[in-house]
DNA sequence: GTATGCTTTCGGC
DNA sequence: TTACGGCCGAAAGCATAC
């Protein structure tokens, strides 16, 4: 039977949800921003709606260089309020998961799903299928999506792209090949610039001149397990399964920016002191454990280094290794030539405490 | 050589 | 002219054990 694979991109996803909340400034254009508070207006673009992008606005961009773009354009800037757009994802992606045979979120704002039990791997039917759910998501959260339908993750990603915003496109195997082969490389997941210059190298620029290289080649430029993957997507027969979508995190981290730019591993762990409270508080809501600490610093030319560091047992609290996180921004400081513009901390090796009892109900009994 | 585990970097949004 | 966040997961890199 057919797979029947979908990929769905909440539209400007950020930017959508203030025009949701805030309608007037829909003729506008939005951004939401980052801002770093170490001047007015440090910061980045995050997300930015098809009126600002028109204009020249990108994702990533320097709030300064937007706003020059947006001169005169009456431009909306709205500070990042992630809390906020956790519980529209979170909202959406119920909708969908009880729409389709297996749902696999891959970031706030998409998601991979398998219909073909659904459909019963009819291309014919599975149209209907991906309309519904965008019905379903418009007239509840009045929120615009792009899907994407085909036989493989690739191409259902792929699709959804080429629909935006607000699209439905349906590659039905049939017509995989020709629907690949005239995109640009650069579309696929996994290439990004690097991996483009490499295939630039190799004269490469299509998805179609990629299904037709030789491996050997590939493999040389970008290793063994990108070159099987690109490949494999490039001809459209990429047989990743969608897998449910993981209960846990396998990693938390918070990064911030610095006042003033330092090496001074006291200063940076003073100046990142909220942050690691922050942490913690996550890892008591999700309930985990952790046993590897990383320090995370990016420097002054935005290059980035970190220092792990795994313990034997697993650690409740941040506060608890604040010595070790010490020692990490110190070797950090001392291997490094440039001072730190931005510093962070990490917890990874998460283990769930679920179905574990805690001293602490013990100590105070219900 | 292969499997395994930890550290570091990369790519994506 | 320059300008510059905060996350995540996966892969690469490296060391060690067998």
């Amino acid at each position: 039977m057919n797979r029947i694979i979908g990929h769905i991109d909440l539209d400007y996803f950020f930017a959508q949800v203030e025009e949701v909340e805030n309608p007037v400034i829909k003729e506008r254009p939005v951004l939401v921003c980052v801002f770093s508070g170490r001047t007015e207006d440090s910061g980045v673009v995050s997300t930015a709606n098809y009126r600002a992008r028109e204009l020249g606005v990108r994702s990533g961009m320097p709030i300064v260089l937007a706003k020059k773009k947006l001169e005169g354009k009456e431009p909306v800037l709205i500070p990042l309020e992630r809390g906020k757009y956790d519980a529209m994802s979170e909202r959406v992606m119920q909708i969908v998961a009880d729409e389709v045979d297996v749902l696999q979120q891959t970031g706030i704002d998409e998601a991979f799903f398998d219909i073909t039990k659904k459909t019963n791997g009819d291309f014919a039917i599975s149209r209907s299928f991906a309309d519904r759910i965008k019905k379903s998501i418009l007239e509840s959260e009045h929120l615009t999506c792009s899907i994407g339908l085909g036989r493989s993750k690739a191409v259902a990603k792929l699709a959804s792209d080429s629909s935006k915003p607000a699209g439905l496109l349906v590659i039905e195997p049939e017509s995989t090949e020709s629907f690949l082969n005239p995109l640009p490389v650069t579309k696929l997941y996994g290439v990004g610039p690097k991996a483009a210059q490499a295939l630039e190298e190799l004269k490469i620029r299509t998805v179609g001149e990629l299904k037709a290289s030789q491996f050997q080649d590939l493999e040389k430029k970008l290793g063994r397990s990108l070159a099987i993957y690109l490949q494999s997507a490039a001809s459209g027969t990429d047989d990743e399964a969608v897998l449910p979508t993981r209960e846990m995190p396998s990693q938390l981290s918070r990064i911030i920016t610095l006042k003033r730019n330092t090496r001074d591993p006291v200063d940076a762990l003073a100046q990142l002191g909220n942050a690691v409270s922050d942490l913690e508080e996550r890892l008591t809501k999700q309930n985990v454990t952790y046993r590897t600490i990383s320090a995370i610093a990016i420097l002054t030319d935005l290059s980035t280094r970190t220092k792990s560091k795994t313990f034997e047992t697993p650690m409740r609290t941040v506060s608890g290794a604040e010595s070790s996180l010490l020692a990490l921004f110190e070797e950090l400081g001392s291997s490094v030539e440039k001072e730190f513009r931005r510093v962070g901390v990490r917890v990874s090796d998460l283990e769930s405490n679920e179905n574990q009892s805690s001293l602490s109900e013990f100590l105070t009994p219900a």
